[in-house]
DNA sequence: AGAAAACTGTAGCGCATGCTACAAGATTCC
DNA sequence: GGAATCTTGTAGCATGCGCTACAGTTTTCT
């Protein structure tokens, strides 16, 4: 799919590939390099040189963590057109299982960031929430038009307080997954 | 409501109430006493005099914004109970509305960093959304009970999701508000 | 083999940060 | 009026940050 891959560019991507890891792991906001660097066994010097500067390397590593993301996403149950109902309990849970908290951590970190209009946060803002809501209406079955892109949008807004609300304050939505799931199913 | 107010507390409110629009305007994230200073037109030493430190000076802030928009809350058009439909309608208008805007900036901060783990911001992200389901379920012309919790708990979820998604890219959550008020209006 | 290019280690610059030491004014209280 | 206390200015410390200069080593190419 790309050109035959430099050694360079290995590298380059070994190192994006853990810094991932560690991204996943804490976040990003502790991300001073030469704390990446003693993570990784290297030297700061090492990662300027295979990214330039720091906002470059965070710019990789959030299009890594978007890369996987979707992998993940594709990989999951998932993967067939479901009624708008069903398919927000199944994404609710999808989204809320543990084995994707660190993602929505991160995805929490970079909306708030970009909110606030902070580079390169803001860019990652918008292209993971227009990646979502396609993620979203590709597993909507319902009729192409107006309506199903209102209801995407629905479904995404609901998903994006849930995960947030729940990383503050666990339990703080229960119930709510039911209530919405009747009342689309009754909007249907 | 307190003791007489002594001219250091009096000293101390002001600052905390100056330094409030500060973080209204620009944010929590780029606080420097420095710079806090040179916008009051003091020094740092005397921040830090007044408030000791500065994660005290944070959590003061926090306060005061937070009680700041409980009064712009309270003041607003939203003073009576309305059935759940009808309230989000009106609330959603309310909290997307450019005056709460930086409000809901801040109030972002505070989740996303929260959602990280990061004091203050967790504590206060906590106390936030506590005080706000309580302030829609007093709002809610919903009989008391589990259901009145899950609904003030669902409205929650919406209202957070629209502020953060709208925040990261205007116009993403259009139709949004009319179709769940719909969908709620249908279920009640 | 020798030149050129790619890679990596060491050291440190310049800047910003939160915070402190110290002392000089200002105010209060007897 | 003088002592004690409260308030404020100046200067600077210690640390951490992104980044760079420079030199040395390794690899690649002809």
């Amino acid at each position: 799919m790309s050109p035959p891959a430099s050694p360079f560019e290995l590298k380059r991507a070994e190192l994006t590939e853990r810094l991932a890891d560690l991204a996943l792991r804490d976040g990003m906001s502790p991300f001073a390099l030469r704390d990446l660097a003693a993570a990784l066994a290297t030297s700061d010097r090492m990662l300027l040189y295979y990214f330039t500067s720091k906002s470059e390397l965070v710019r990789a590593v959030l299009r890594r963590i978007s890369r996987r993301m979707a992998a993940a996403l594709a990989g999951s149950a998932l993967d067939r057109r479901l009624p708008p109902d069903r398919f927000l309990t199944q994404a609710w849970s999808l989204l809320t299982d543990p084995a994707l908290a660190p993602y929505m951590g991160v995805w929490a970190e970079i909306t708030a960031l970009g909110a606030r209009g902070e580079q390169p946060y803001r860019e990652a803002a918008r292209a993971g929430i227009v990646g979502w809501r396609n993620w979203v209406a590709e597993r909507l079955d319902v009729a192409e038009g107006p309506h199903k892109a209102v209801l995407a949008a629905g479904v995404l807004t609901l998903l994006e307080g849930a995960t947030l609300l729940e990383l503050s304050l666990p339990g703080s939505t229960a119930g709510v997954r039911e209530l919405f799931a009747e009342a689309l199913a009754g909007a249907a």
